[in-house]
DNA sequence: TTTTCCTGTCTGGTATATCGGACACGTATC
DNA sequence: GATACGTGTCCGATATACCAGACAGGAAAA
């Protein structure tokens, strides 16, 4: 991937930040501890740099020497910051700014779901710019086959586990239509993967939802933030919407 | 070397791994997120730095915008490296798991504490069942003479290691009152061999603890696991969770 | 033994990252 | 409206952090 005009002379004399964050991205995927000089080789940095910038992590405790005591790896401190982290930014405090931020940013009413039992509750709403509220409250729960979050929340389960939720009576919509299992899973599994999806008129015939799942760290779907729009809304209006709560979603998601 | 003259106009230019590692130590200070400017202010730093650093920082995922949007907090790879750390660690792993099955055990507060630099550093805690908490945040820096851990953590060093880590202030006890330097040297070595030790009403004057230390392979003292208990515990409390700790110590730690 | 390779520390020179300050813009206060 | 304050970006100057390379000590190979 490097290629370098060796001809070119360019003498490259890199950040200390910089090198700092390739040094534990080269830890990282590394896994495992690892001597300072097979840092620098691996880094292609001179090894005085890279001792001096190893003294200087484990000294404040974000690297620590491991192993036989001439390997390093993470240290005691870089585990307190991603407690802290954790502590601070668990997935509802995470989701539910995200959520305020993209319902002031577009003005329609958005929420973060999850599964609680075999319903969809929601966490978190904020509601739209319009006057007439098309939302549902805080800590409703909802049937699965209702939405578009609920068949992402499905979405990454086997076929048995999704039926195995789903009640007889939830596959009543409101409208009175039944829908049947085996096309509700269909939809489930055709939602894994997408980044957001669409569902027209079920909930009530004069709204639309749009919806993006959120990832745990395991890539499991852990909660989906959704938008309700006007079924009547402009076209380019969604297109806005989809692409602003997909960007929320991958930053709400815990995986990389 | 280190005092230089501050008469010379001392135009202070600092490196910027130097400027990180005191960034991310005021956020974990101040446990919240924080306004970049906020950061720059507190860290007497320049505010044309302090946002390239956090623009750096940010974009590698070491720290996130939260909050408001307009605040920055530990990111995404900050937890996975620490936990990268627990994954490498198997005493902390251990211990973490240990210390909450103990505290479920018995109902009461339990940590595991580590030397960090000079001071007793709560890597894991689980509260206890009582609804009033007596304990410390986890990532706590506390003096080693305040703690019944503190004197495990020290009780196999010499005498001039022991004087080395420990600086006037902290031998400041919460109280007031001042622990003359050769008696917590004394304390350290004679809980040397100890399978616990118990230390009532320094931290404060309604709380007792209780230590016991985990060894490493060399039969070196890694860390401490403590339980928190009201002074006014009653006996037979008292014993049944010593005889507990001790049981959990022994269990994590890694000689036979 | 000698040779070879690796480790860790140290130093001087120079490319550049940091810093101070200016600027434009937004937001509160009067 | 006017004034004051806070935010985010940009730019030139220079203090210095990074780099190359030397060096000494240790370990393994010959």
């Amino acid at each position: 991937m490097a290629d370098q005009q060796i001809s070119k002379a360019a003498p490259k004399r890199e950040r200390g930040v910089d090198r700092l964050l390739a040094l534990l991205a080269q830890l990282q995927s590394h896994g495992r501890p690892m001597r300072i000089s097979e840092l620098a080789n691996s880094l292609a940095a001179p090894r005085s740099t890279i001792y001096e910038l190893v003294g200087a992590l484990t000294d404040a405790g974000l690297l620590e020497f491991s192993g036989d005591g001439k390997q390093v790896f993470f240290g005691k401190l870089m585990h307190l910051y991603g407690k802290s982290y954790l502590k601070e930014n668990e997935l509802i405090r995470r989701g539910s700014t995200e959520v305020d931020r993209l319902s002031l940013a577009i003005g329609e009413t958005c929420e973060l779901c999850v599964l609680h039992h075999n319903r969809q509750a929601i966490i978190h709403m904020h509601p739209g710019a319009s006057p007439q509220r098309i939302s549902s409250e805080i800590g409703a729960q909802i049937p699965l086959p209702w939405t578009a979050s609920g068949r992402l929340l499905l979405s990454h389960r086997s076929a048995e586990e999704i039926k195995a939720l789903t009640s007889a009576e939830d596959l009543v919509l409101p409208n009175g239509r039944v829908l049947p299992l085996d096309e509700f899973v269909a939809q489930c599994h055709s939602a894994s993967g997408m980044p957001s999806i669409v569902i027209k008129g079920i909930i009530n015939s004069l709204t639309q939802c749009i919806a993006a799942p959120v990832f745990d760290l395991d890539g499991e779907v852990l909660a989906a933030i959704c938008i309700v729009l006007p079924i009547d809304a402009p076209r380019s209006h969604v297109i806005d919407c989809e692409k602003r709560l997909v960007a929320s979603s991958r930053k709400v998601s815990l995986n990389a």
